[in-house]
DNA sequence: GGGGAAATACAGCATTTGTGGTATTTTAAC
DNA sequence: GTTAAAATACCACAAATGCTGTATTTCCCC
């Protein structure tokens, strides 16, 4: 249920009131733009925001209440066909990355000059992820691997049968070794990973990539 | 060990020697920028680029014998300081992400005009990651996730707190509820998530990224 | 206003886990 | 050829976990 004029309509959330009316006068005075619903925050936008059905959302991260990150979280399953862009001062890695798990299709800082962000809108709803040169770096260091694993291929190999939930008899009987030696090995690779529980220790498995 | 004037040093590695050449001849006739190393094949390049210390290395990916892929993964460990952009015409999902996690920096598409890939290279040697809004799409889409939750928030709240080792009781104390309580939501999530131990719910989350 | 999640609370019990040790053998490095 | 790291093995005990139940309250949807 998307609105099929030739017009992109915008949304904007965002609590400091001055940047969110200059921002909806500018779009909203732009040919081809519409900008007609501006919240203050998600909670706000929580409400109203599904039955304007808007082509792209600009969204604040740092907003009073839920943030603008689990905000989208919220809305996207609600809304697929609508794109979000963060529009922020937050760059760091965290913030980018839990934004575009969340569901944002482009990440742009506020210092961005009107015309720029005009044209990331358009590219937004182009199909296209606006974003910075610097922004796409952080996102893609994601994929990269530099820390070498601190376990030895044992270890490692020990690790990944924790992460099934396996039991020390399995991984026992599975490695051909003795249940013993397995729990020997898994107080080394906690004492490695610095945890002291299999949880943990597969959450560090993930976010590290060791597995 | 890098150069360290004014110049950005490029190097290629490109099959078609007609677009090698022409690349070569407007990169190195641009102010600023040096391009005195070309190479037909991934095999050529893998045994003499790591001597040459360029900044910035053009990989197609499409190449005969070993693919620019490849070649990335056994080039980049061998010089980590130099940036990898792909110049290729492939732009499947495929091509892209993979290359992305052998270590390229950047993803241009052939067609780029040579100004544009100039201050590419540009961007690349400055911290930036350069490729094309659509691109960048196609990347940030590996990081979304459609399929919804099976989980109430309640649980997602207590799942995450699995994740962190903790145990019943801190996990009861956190949220102000009873460690029976605690102990029960944990059974649903477990039954939610087909799995029967904590490992196993801490691995499902994050491949599901329901933390 | 009735049905169904979701959140809350409680109890018992066998199994698993985390942690404190000690100790031998093999492999790799210098 | 000595030293260090890795892999192997064993013991014991308190604490935590997984499982099987039952039960009430709240809240939302039809």
């Amino acid at each position: 249920m998307k609105i099929t004029d030739e017009i992109i309509h915008v949304a904007i959330v965002e609590d400091d009131e001055e940047i969110s009316r200059t921002l909806g006068l500018i779009i909203d005075g732009t040919k081809g733009f519409a900008c007609k619903h501006i919240y203050n925050s998600c909670e706000e936008a929580l409400k109203l925001l599904p039955e304007t059905f808007p082509d792209v959302v600009l969204m604040d991260i740092h907003l009073p209440g839920i943030t603008g990150i689990e905000g989208i979280k919220k809305l996207k399953p609600k809304m697929p066909g609508t794109d979000f862009i963060m529009l922020t001062i937050q760059q760091d890695d965290e913030s980018i990355f839990e934004s575009l798990v969340a569901g944002a299709s482009g990440y742009l800082i506020k210092d961005i000059p009107p015309t720029e962000l005009l044209n990331s809108i358009r590219e937004v709803y182009a199909g296209g992820s606006p974003m910075s040169s610097a922004i796409a770096r952080k996102v893609i260091s994601s994929f990269h691997n530099n820390d070498p694993s601190p376990l030895s291929d044992r270890e490692t190999e020990i690790l990944k049968l924790l992460c099934d939930g396996k039991n020390y008899r399995v991984i026992a009987d599975q490695l051909f070794i003795s249940s013993h030696t397995v729990r020997t090995h898994i107080k080394n690779i906690y004492e490695k990973l610095q945890v002291n529980s299999r949880a943990e220790a597969v959450q560090k498995a993930f976010k590290n990539k060791l597995v």
